[in-house]
DNA sequence: AATATTCTGCAACTTTGTTGCAAAAACTTT
DNA sequence: AAAGTTTTTGCAACAAAGTTGCAGAATATT
């Protein structure tokens, strides 16, 4: 059934990982994640799927993902619900995704910069800063 | 009617300056904006005007204020749509919003620390970075 | 004060997200 | 590999969030 084999095995094993049972739709989705160099809207999601599946079936997916930390969300300027495959050091709960975020102007991708590290920055007294989220906009490096 | 007219003068200028009418809805929402030292979600308005206006009547404000760029929109992790006054150099279609975020996780507040200078990021080759955007969350110095 | 323009509120609608439940698929056990 | 158990799916119905058209009301203009 999949066009694109590459990524069956790893598929698997993610979501055995993760205790999920091994379906057509989450495996559909995750693969969506794997092939895709950014974030997905949820809406990208129902279109790429070719309106396969329910969209409640979508959003539980995405749901079951988020809480085993397979993905994460990512926050927009405009307030679209964006999300993206976390790195292996997240585990369910507690996410490490302090890495920047950048949104093309251009081609409208959202790119994990996973090896660009938040710069430390310096409150005002009395603030005492727990997460750090950064997101950069412009051109990215496929669309420069 | 305004309980309130310590900026009732101020209201009337940025109205007028962005050729807006001056009504009843519109100096009370932007009322609201120069009381609160943070950020106000669409549903804050909503409570805080007493539901003297319609929703409609709010979108529409809010609509207005942001083509005008009296105030701009804040991501936030959790999706909300969060709105705040834009600083004077604001102009419209053009948003100078390069100040740090901050957003209390015990009040829930979102403060806009116009004094923080959002820090230098250095991007991947081939990235062009045009604007950066900077949210920090944890316990804010009234909290503290 | 009269006219022209803009804004508001209502109603109806679209879009987005949620919940309960029966049927279907996936996992487990033997 | 067939039976039973658990999980997941899709449907329907619902709830929340946001949009649009339009007549009446408020604001601005003369």
């Amino acid at each position: 059934m999949s066009t694109n084999r590459s990524h069956d095995s790893e598929i698997d094993h993610i979501l055995k990982h993760n205790q999920l049972s091994v379906t057509d739709s989450r495996k559909k989705i995750l693969e969506l994640f794997l092939q895709a160099n950014g974030a997905l809207a949820h809406g990208d999601i129902e279109k790429k799927t070719g309106e396969k599946f329910d969209r409640v079936t979508v959003y539980r997916t995405l749901q079951a993902f988020m809480e085993k930390g397979i993905i994460h969300t990512i926050p927009t300027a405009d307030n679209a619900v964006l999300y993206a495959l976390c790195k292996d050091d997240c585990t369910e709960g507690h996410h490490h995704d302090n890495h920047v975020h950048f949104v093309c102007n251009h081609c409208g991708n959202t790119i994990c910069l996973e090896e660009v590290v938040v710069p430390e920055v310096k409150l005002p007294k009395g603030f005492q800063p727990a997460e750090v989220q950064m997101i950069v906009s412009g051109i990215c490096s496929e669309c420069h």
